[in-house]
DNA sequence: GCTTGACCTCAAGTTAAGTTGAGCTTGTAG
DNA sequence: CTACAAGCTCAACTTAACTTGAGGTCAAGC
C-alpha cells in the first residue's frame, strides 16, 4: 500500500472528529505537533491521530490537558509510541483513575454512604474527605476533578 | 439537646468546607437556599449541608452545576428532603454515571481498546465512538464531562 | 454605645478550553 | 495561470465556576 502520507490540518480534523481550531489549540499547548510545509502549512504524522483519541479520551473522563500534556512527557519525542508506551502513561494515570472510579460508585449506589454518614460533619465523612488535597490551588475557576 | 439552630455563612462554609462566596454562589445558581434576617442576613437550615456535600461529591464526579440544579428540582421544596428523596436523585444520575464509570475502567485497564482497535478510523473506535451525542452544544468552554 | 469582625451587594477579574473573525497566504484543479 | 477552498496568525469573545475588591451594613462583646 502507499507510503503513510502526512496528513493536512483539515485531514486530521475530519478524521478525529475534533475541530481544527482545536488542534491548533492543541499544538500550542504541546499536545501534539507538526511539521510545516515550505509554505508553513501544518503536516501530521499518522499517529497524531491515535493522541487525539487519548486526548479525547481522557478528557471526557475529566483529565485536564494541563495533565494530559504533563503524560505526554513521557512519551517518545521522536520515535512514534508503541503500545508498551500507552500502556505505561495509562499506569501513570491508574491511581487517580481508581480513585475517580470508586468515587463514581459511590455517587451512583445511592449517595447512601454520605447520606448515612456524619455528613454533617464534613470532616467524618467517607465522600468528601478522601482527597481534599484537590483543594486550593491559585484562583478561578476549579478543575472538575481530581488527578 | 438544644433545637436546631439555623446557621450563619460562616458556619456553613466553615463546616462545609466550601467558600462563602461559593455559597453565595450557589444560591444565585438556585442550588440551595436561605432565610435572611431583619438584617438582611442569610440564615441556613441544617439540610443546607448535606446539600454542599452532594453539590462537592456530584462535582468532583464531573457533573456540572446546572446539571446538579436540575437535579435538585425533583427535591421537594419544602419538606427537609429524605434518604430516599436523595436516593431518587441518585438513581437519576445512574446512567450517566454508569457510563461513565466504564469509560474510566477503560482508560485505566491500558487504554488497549482505542489502542488495539481500528482507532485511527475514529468511528470504528469503541472508546471514542460510545457517546459522541455529547458533541456541540453552543461555543465557548465545553463540559468536561457528559451527563 | 461603640468598635470590630461578620455580612451584604455588585462589578470586575481569573482559568480552562476552545471558537469566531479579520486579514492575508497557499496550493491545487480546471 | 488563475480561482478559490484550505491554511496561517493573532486578537477578541464565550462558558463555567468561582474569587477579589470596593463600599457600606449588622451584631455581639466590652
Amino acid at each position: 500500500m502507499a507510503p503513510v502520507r502526512e496528513l493536512t490540518v483539515g485531514q486530521v480534523a475530519m478524521r478525529s472528529g475534533v475541530a481544527v481550531s482545536a488542534l491548533h489549540f492543541y499544538e500550542a499547548r504541546g499536545l501534539i505537533r507538526s511539521d510545516r510545509t515550505s509554505g508553513n502549512q501544518r503536516r501530521y504524522s499518522r499517529d497524531v491521530l491515535r493522541r487525539v483519541a487519548i486526548i479525547r479520551v481522557a478528557q471526557e473522563v475529566g483529565i485536564s490537558l494541563a495533565e494530559i500534556a504533563a503524560a505526554f512527557q513521557s512519551l517518545p519525542e521522536e520515535r512514534t509510541p508503541t503500545r508498551e508506551d500507552w500502556n505505561l502513561l495509562s499506569t501513570a494515570w491508574r491511581d487517580g483513575l481508581d480513585h475517580k472510579i470508586s468515587q463514581l460508585k459511590k455517587l451512583r449506589d445511592g449517595l447512601t454512604d454520605c447520606i448515612g454518614c456524619g455528613c454533617m460533619s464534613i470532616d467524618k465523612c467517607p465522600l468528601r474527605n478522601r482527597d481534599d488535597r484537590l483543594a486550593r490551588e491559585g484562583t478561578g475557576a476549579r478543575r472538575l476533578i481530581a488527578p
